[in-house]
RNA sequence: CGGGGUGUAGCGUAGCCCGGUUAUCGCGCCUGCUUUGGGAGCAGGAGGUCGCAGGUUCGAAUCCUGCCACCCCGACCA
């Protein structure tokens, strides 16, 4: 049940935890690290899935499904990957349990059930992908294959935190196939373009788009392009990634094709995937401490109606006009929700609609009804209004749009406000600490220095614009010369 | 895995240092009446292996030992 946040900047972590139970979006579950979406947190999960689905639809792309199990020995296949992944997974060993004998009623790991190879529960499914396409290309005209799955992965990290970093987790992961280094390219920075647009336009989330520095790189990729956002408390969040996989995989799972030449050649990859992460920036970019801020497009519901009424005779006569205007918003094709609860005060609604965050609230009395009005109220300016009902009609959607575009502004100004250029380390040590944000500093471009930075800071280099402008410059910890700035931030 | 902290009703907690009637309070839940334009009021009621196991003691939520779980900070990561 609802129950008042007592934020603090200081204590941004409970706050989000707060906000996401009081929200009831999600809980944390029995079982380690993992976590129960309710139905509400789902229908948002939901509403992204179908944008992001038909997205994906557009650009030529289709859905399949592959196993939950990867062998052992494939998943080693890839070098690279399988070391980058190693130390976070989670593997079935044994297929069976049994009654144990020291223990009347308890079950035990039935000792003579070990599997022969070891099954590794996917963390993300090149290898399972790849040692499929293997049998699925021969030929340049099997080509291009552009499968997008949706599904579950367990990644089993030391922390977790809801939604952004959970044992298991529900994502989408694209993994296409093509003939040239070119194609394959073009494929990983467009879907790259395709999750920028989705955050942005879709959760009103403003993104920078970028690449990823060798060390922050996908195990097993020549390039990642990611999505970078900043959160309300100056950390960054990667909120989605995009790999050209060149020909690694390829190579490790001996997937060639002949040419129209007649040659043979190896095959170009890249991947992709958001996840429920997503969720987690939605709910630290746009709530306060009155609960959830959600974008119209993502809510599931985008108007409540609260009726206000004295006795039975009031409650029938408000829900007969309320249940009218709820009948004409559905025509517009709003979500719409009419509240009729008889054992909860409007007081009580109205702050339970706030913390979860619905857009746009209307309050109908008797009083309103004497002067064909409606009491609207704006969930995110806290903003109230009389509105004649004859022109609800025309005013919603617009009211709707209007939310989701003032929204990603707002972000937007926030985002912008909060990227400060540094050219000595000193200067990037006081803004990262009074300040946080992104920090535009120039870069050698070694590892090494990233290392150092991170040792001295905890900021990581969150990404290397693809609009970095050309700038020659002094690395701001190593003094060598750079020819542009990177981004620099604390990240989740 | 290292450092710190917490486990008492569905949730949040007092009590623990210094052992002693029937384990405190709030929220929520149930029943009834009154309420309903910003988180309702009154009355009555239900709900507990005090994380688990052992030990000390006439007696343990309280002291001791071991274990488990969770949270925070690191290391790791989307």
């Amino acid at each position: 049940m609802a129950k008042k946040l007592t934020p603090r900047a200081q204590d941004y972590s409970k706050w989000y935890n707060e906000l996401v139970v009081s929200a009831d979006l999600a809980e944390t579950s029995a079982v380690r690290g993992c976590m129960v979406i309710k139905p509400y947190g789902y229908a948002i999960w939901e509403k992204m899935q179908a944008e992001l689905d038909q997205m994906f639809k557009e650009t030529g792309h289709q859905n399949a499904y592959f196993p939950l199990f990867v062998p052992k020995s494939l998943f080693e296949a890839e070098e690279k990957n399988a070391e980058g992944f190693a130390k976070e997974c989670a593997v079935v060993t044994h297929y069976r349990l049994t009654n144990d004998p020291d223990q009347p009623g308890k079950l035990q790991v039935d000792p003579k059930a070990r599997l022969e190879e070891e099954l590794v529960v996917r963390p993300t499914s090149e290898a399972i992908i790849w040692n499929t396409y293997k049998n699925w290309i021969q030929s340049y005209r099997d080509l291009p294959i552009l499968l997008n799955q949706w599904a579950n992965v367990v990644r089993w990290e030391m922390r977790t935190r809801l939604f952004l970093r959970t044992a298991e987790f529900l994502w989408q992961e694209g993994h296409t196939a093509h003939e040239t280094r070119k194609e394959a390219l073009a494929e990983a920075k467009q879907m790259n373009q395709v999750y920028a647009d989705f955050v942005e336009n879709f959760m009103a989330i403003p993104v920078i788009q970028g690449l990823k520095s060798a060390s922050e790189r996908f195990a097993g990729a020549e390039e990642t392009f990611c999505i970078e956002a900043l959160m309300q408390d100056g950390k960054a969040l990667q909120a989605g990634t995009s790999h050209f996989l060149g020909q690694n995989f390829a190579k490790a799972f001996d997937v060639k094709y002949a040419t129209k030449e007649g040659g043979l050649e190896y095959v170009w990859a890249t991947s992709w995937g958001v996840s429920t992460r997503l969720m987690g920036a939605l709910i630290m970019t746009h709530s306060d401490d009155q609960g959830l801020v959600l974008p119209p497009n993502l809510a599931p519901i985008q108007v409540v109606i609260v009726p206000i009424y004295k006795g039975e005779e009031q409650y029938a006569a408000v829900c007969a006009y309320a249940e009218k205007i709820k009948a004409q918003l559905l025509q517009l094709g709003l979500r719409v929700k009419f509240d009729d609860r008889d054992n909860f005060k409007p007081g009580f609604k109205f702050n339970e609609y706030e913390l979860k965050g619905v857009p746009i609230r209307l309050a109908i009395g008797p009083k309103d009804m004497e002067k064909n009005q409606v009491e609207l109220a704006r969930r995110d300016t806290k903003t109230k209004q009389f509105v004649e009902i004859n022109a609800l009609e025309d005013l919603l959607p617009k009211l709707l749009d209007e939310i989701q575009q003032e929204l990603y502004q707002k972000a937007k100004n926030f985002r912008e406000e909060h990227i400060t250029e540094v050219d000595s380390f000193d200067e990037f040590k006081e803004v990262l600490k009074n300040k946080g944000g992104f920090i535009s500093a120039h870069w050698d471009g070694s590892e090494e220095t990233e290392q150092k930075i991170k040792e001295q800071t905890k900021a990581t280099i969150r990404c290397i614009p693809l609009n970095q402008r050309e700038e020659a410059g002094a690395c701001v910890f190593s003094g060598k010369p750079s020819s542009g700035r990177v981004l620099f931030a604390k990240a989740y």
